[in-house]
DNA sequence: GATAGTTACCCACAACTACCCACAACGTAA
DNA sequence: TTACGTTGTGGGTAGTTGTGGGTAACTATC
């Protein structure tokens, strides 16, 4: 239970290469060292980013529950198959950057720049300019809600 | 439990040649060589694609579930039909390509291109085209049971 | 048994990727 | 300041991967 179990904060900017490789922070990778844990789960983020799991958040969080939905079940199929299909597993190699997808990068829109944001349990990467846009978009978000959670969490 | 206990996740784009052999990405060949399980078995799948089992999972979870599966109900006769008349056991060649047969490329309909598709325990072999009309068709599916899903399962 | 069609196995090559090294920028400590 | 280690970025090379095609073995049919 040490502060290192996989805690993810702070925000950093990173450039991407002509390879497609991005750097991840030097303090994330300390502390996924310590749970021998080199590797992630990248995948399509619900915003327009990528998501980045720890192998071992991602098998024991997400991949447990996909397992155990039947496939009988076509919504449970169409579910799998958009979590997963985006999804590829990636380590990072001695200078510590891991290589994106091209299809991740286009969802993402990322160019040269790119923005690694800890997300607590994950990892986010953005195109900064996207970023913003997004976030004066998400000003017109029920303030209603967003303060209620804020109430809840925040002490 | 280790790593390499057969998880397929990711898209892969290939084409099927004239002899209607298509490449298993080598991603997928490394987690199963681990388990000396150099052999799939194909299968139509529930959704117009080709589902491809390792033969490990093939054996312990599918032909043991269709054996318990009484055959006085009617319905679970024509379910085990469906399901075992379209296997066939195939293995890769030295390059990592399977043979796929008659009746499941016309199933799925494949011509050229294949878009092979990791989903945890199997792997899903489409082709493209039929796959996005597929998927604005199930954009009309029960989108209150995908949301719970969803909610469930993304950290 | 001969012939035609199919399958299995092999080789070749272009494209890509993983791995390695180099170096500049920065921070730290003596 | 100087020396040293770490971090972020760029690029080269060798090995791997994907794709096409050739040849020999096998099957089936007459």
């Amino acid at each position: 239970m040490s502060i290192s179990e996989n805690t993810f904060t702070g925000e950093f900017a990173y450039t991407i290469d002509a390879k497609g490789r991005v750097n991840i922070p030097a303090k994330f990778r300390q502390s996924l060292s310590a749970d021998s844990d080199q590797t992630f789960v990248i995948t399509k983020g619900l915003d327009p980013c990528i998501y980045a799991y720890p192998l071992s958040v991602w098998q024991s969080q997400i991949e447990g529950a996909l397992r155990s939905l039947s496939s009988i079940n076509a919504v449970n199929r169409q579910f799998i198959r958009d979590m997963v299909r985006y999804a590829s597993t990636v380590s990072f190699d001695k200078q510590g950057r891991i290589p994106l997808t091209q299809i991740l990068i286009q969802h993402a829109d990322l160019s040269h720049d790119a923005l690694i944001i800890g997300m607590v349990n994950k990892i986010e990467i953005w195109n900064p300019q996207i970023l913003l846009t997004f976030e004066e978009q998400a000003k017109t978000i029920e303030q209603t809600d967003y303060n209620e959670l804020a109430e809840k969490i925040i002490i």
